[in-house]
DNA sequence: ATAATATTACTGTTATAGCGGTAATATTAT
DNA sequence: ATAATATTACCGCTATAACAGTAATATTAT
């Protein structure tokens, strides 16, 4: 893997100037998620660290060897 | 956002010939996991997700405006 | 310095994710 | 076709993530 998640919150909340209560607020989630998320806590919800990336600007992308052709059979398909 | 997981764990577990149990053994999560990503269930936890893409070699990366910089600083770290 | 305020960290409770077991459905063989 | 097998979908139960409240720590002001 690559930089972890919590490091990458942290550096970016800071950066926008937020405080973990603001976060969560802006996020719509507890503070004790911001809290756990920048402590490493990795077992939290996936929907839950999407609100959190949204807020901070943050997106995810999902690559694989087998990227190009699930998207060339998904644009098929609409 | 854009393509959501459950189509992309789909598609990759059907073209490794997987079943949803034996992806989840391979992950080392209970099946029903398997059946509730792709089946659209988000609040699924990140570190159980992330069991089940790295056995489909799906990885993630996380992008932002600030992430140059956040890499800079932390190179200067270690 | 000390007080006041802001921020982060910890704790107990409640809602629910993940689990194994079972039922339903799909697939293959005869 | 029908039976046998494989696969997927659904169910309660238990472990725990997310929450609000509180405590601890850091920051700022006087």
């Amino acid at each position: 893997m690559h930089y972890n998640i919590s490091e990458i919150v942290r550096f970016h909340r800071k950066r926008s100037g937020l405080t973990q209560l603001e976060l969560a607020q802006m996020a719509g989630v507890g503070k004790t998620v911001v809290f756990d998320i920048e402590h490493g806590k990795d077992s939290v919800q996936w929907n839950t660290l999407n609100k959190v990336l949204q807020v901070l600007n943050i997106s995810v992308q999902f690559s694989s060897p087998l990227m190009a052709e699930f998207e060339k059979d998904r644009h098929e398909k609409s």
